[in-house]
DNA sequence: TTTCTTGCAAAGAGTTTGCAGCTTC
DNA sequence: GAAGCTGCAAACTCTTTGCAAGAAA
């Protein structure tokens, strides 16, 4: 994790930007959740814990210099809040989403499983692919095991990661 | 068109929602736009040319209702706008997206590109799909074509297809 | 000092909602 | 006349911005 964090802040230096406490405890977040898909608002309630000075648009802007240095890929599942995704180091490309219609779960896909697709497309449509955006929305293994046992209750864990 | 606007009313008809002269003209917009892809605002300036009294609110309420008829789809490119996205009819899959950093055009794929990637997921991650959403961003043929050419000029269409 | 950064409050943009009046069956 | 629908304005949510004060080089 220092490794990481020392070096967002040598590119953050590079393009002349500091790393400033707050965009530490930014980074540290977002570093300890990165399973999760926050969004700004979460993100800065837990910066809040940290480091409880800190004002919500200290963290959009922080948010919103990492997503430009391509430490972070804004998404958005469609519920009206932008979440922010760090990118795993030495990943090619970005990861996949699956979200739960049932339980608003989302997994992620590492696997690379647009490659075929990818050179279909930039064959066939003439189209340069900088970046994709590819998300299923479904049933999740959790929910489809709950519904097999007739079990409608549900097991909760943190709501942060649920999209709506 | 005409039967296409039948069979949407008789689709709101067995929910008991009415086709009233503000949703027609509505659906009647989104017919004639159907390469595009509308914000509600746009939607609700296109509409008025032909019933100048909707209300902004209203044109947001149908649009909702035919996203629930799944008449059409809520899509989001990242930009802060929802728009909305005709389903072509038969299509048994939601068509994917190619949207230009260049030019913010936006193009369509309706082959079904995600039919063995589908499978995959479904097998190996145990996941029951039910929609998806892909995306591509990257340079489109035409703005290729303008960096060949050294030619930075932009030949521009109608605004409105574009994601800023 | 100069430049960057921050917190706060205000402003903005997009979307939703409450409600009285109007249609439609 | 009950139920559904509409336009308007107000409310709401998420995000961005202006600005004076603070920190770093």
């Amino acid at each position: 994790m220092e490794q990481r964090i020392d070096r967002i802040k040598k590119q953050l230096h590079s393009q002349s930007y500091k790393l400033t406490p707050q965009r530490e405890a930014t980074v540290k977040v977002l570093l300890e959740h990165e399973e999760d898909h926050l969004s700004a608002e979460d993100v800065y309630l837990l910066v809040k814990e940290k480091a409880p000075e800190i004002g919500l648009a200290t963290v959009y802007r922080t948010l919103e210099l990492l997503n430009e240095l391509e430490v972070v890929d804004k998404i958005n599942f469609g519920d009206g809040v932008s979440r922010y995704d760090l990118r795993k180091e030495g990943a090619d490309h970005f990861h996949h989403h699956l979200v739960c219609i049932e339980c608003g779960s989302v997994d992620e896909i590492q696997e690379d499983l647009l490659g075929d697709v990818e050179r279909v497309v930039e064959k066939d449509w003439n189209f340069k692919i900088k970046d994709h955006r590819l998300t299923f929305h479904g049933i999740c293994h959790r929910c489809q095991n709950k519904e097999d046992k007739h079990n409608k209750t549900e097991p909760e864990e943190k709501e942060m990661n649920k999209v709506k």
